[in-house]
RNA sequence: CCGACCGACCGAGGCAAUCGCGGGCACCAAGUGCGAAAGCCGGUGCGUGAGGAAAGUCCGGGCUUCACAGGACAAGGGUGCCGGGUAACGCCCGGUGAAGGUGACUUUAAGGAAAGUGCAACAGAAAAGAAAACCGCCCCAUUUGCUUCUCGAAGCGAAUGGAGCAAGGAUGAAAAGGCGAGGUAAGAGCUCACCGGCGGUAUGGAGACAUACCGGCCUUGUAAACCCCACCCGAAGCAACGUCGUGGAAGGCAACCGUGGUCCGCGGGCCUUAGGAGACGGCUUGAGCCUGAGGGCAACUUCAGGCCACAGAUAGAUGAUUGCAUUUAACAGAACCCGGCUUACCGGCCGUGUCGGAAAA
């Protein structure tokens, strides 16, 4: 199942508002569980999907920066959907840093965060498991 | 060869593999899916997907709605040498004047200061009408010192007072045209030559202007101070605007349902209107690009042929990993679309381009 985006400013807020969430070095999660039968404007919301929101702050990057930060995100977040519950609102906030971080932190710290907020799957470690796997495969694949 | 000047071009560095994203076309799926409606929601394949500034939002348009639908004036804003280009411009091209540079060349908010008003700090005697005099120059008068001799005169000074001057010094960003000669007690456009400025005439030029001659004898700077003159300008912006619009609002109800014995009434329901959320459209083919031939010094334009490869997202699509080679990368991300300007910037490359110097001939 996709995720889809988070669009509007109320439910950004709620999110902040009324979620919880984890802080780590470079950013900011947030988690909300959405209610049963919640509705978007008389159209209610699937109970099954995932929605996620990024953030980047404005004051340091231009919009060169901030599209960058966020596409490390989205990188990051499309290997670990799989283990997420779902039926939650996500924000996955940067933090005012100087240098961007690289792809390997943001994933590691984004993995531990949701873990400690206790999102991630029982079973998650047979998918990792079968990414490192594709991961080798490949490794081998140019080997040879 | 060295140092410059001018102009143009390129720029997410390239290639490969896997996973992933936006939209296009073709094909395949099409559901008791979600919605009141409009509409939204798949898979496979093929090709495609940020910039020279996309930026600042400073000008000019297109497009859209509103206003006026005629003209004049005023207010407010803008522009400001001349001619041309353009859809238009405050832009571009070509020229004129001025300033800078040995030069190629560069810069230029460049209308009017004789319509009027204001301002010109400090310094300075005096800073805007013709006045003023600190040092100074010159003449006269009085007092006095020295020298000379024919012994009461001459010469050279000094002080005080009076009259004249604006050459020199000094001040300043700027001191009332400049410089030389005549002139004079000393001086002064007081007179004259040349130069500058102003006015007039003639010639050349499309014009800004240029050149020549004549005249009087001269009038500071500032209009990125008010102002005057000429010309131009309706307002707001894609969150414009259009379509569909549950709820809520306003109006209506002959017929339907509930309440009721019946009517009125009330509630539901239905119809109409504008329309807030929201959805979709607007949204990319355009003052377009390429080639050739004319016109023009050029900006540009005319004609003919060819091309749709040249993004259209909507919380906002370009990323990740790995490998390869000598391989490192600035400023920076479309948001309705064009034409400009301005600002930021790693480097590269080009020109029978031009100038100065050196060397050689």
């Amino acid at each position: 199942m996709k995720a889809l985006p988070l669009r509007f400013n109320y439910e950004f807020s709620r999110v902040y508002r009324r979620a919880a969430f984890a802080t780590g070095r470079y950013m900011t999660v947030h988690v909300f569980h959405r209610p049963k039968g919640l509705k978007h404007n008389n159209t209610r919301i699937p109970e099954d999907i995932l929605r996620v929101g990024f953030c980047a702050s404005k004051k340091q990057m231009g919009a060169v920066g901030r599209n960058k930060a966020r596409r490390l995100m989205r990188e990051a977040y499309r290997h670990l959907e799989p283990r997420i519950r779902e039926g939650n609102d996500i924000v996955i906030t940067l933090k005012c840093v100087d240098e961007l971080p690289s792809y390997a932190e943001i994933r590691r710290e984004m993995e531990v965060l949701l873990s400690r907020l206790k999102v991630l799957k029982a079973g998650a470690c047979d998918d990792e498991k079968s990414v490192d796997q594709d991961r080798e495969v490949l490794s081998e694949e140019h080997i040879t």
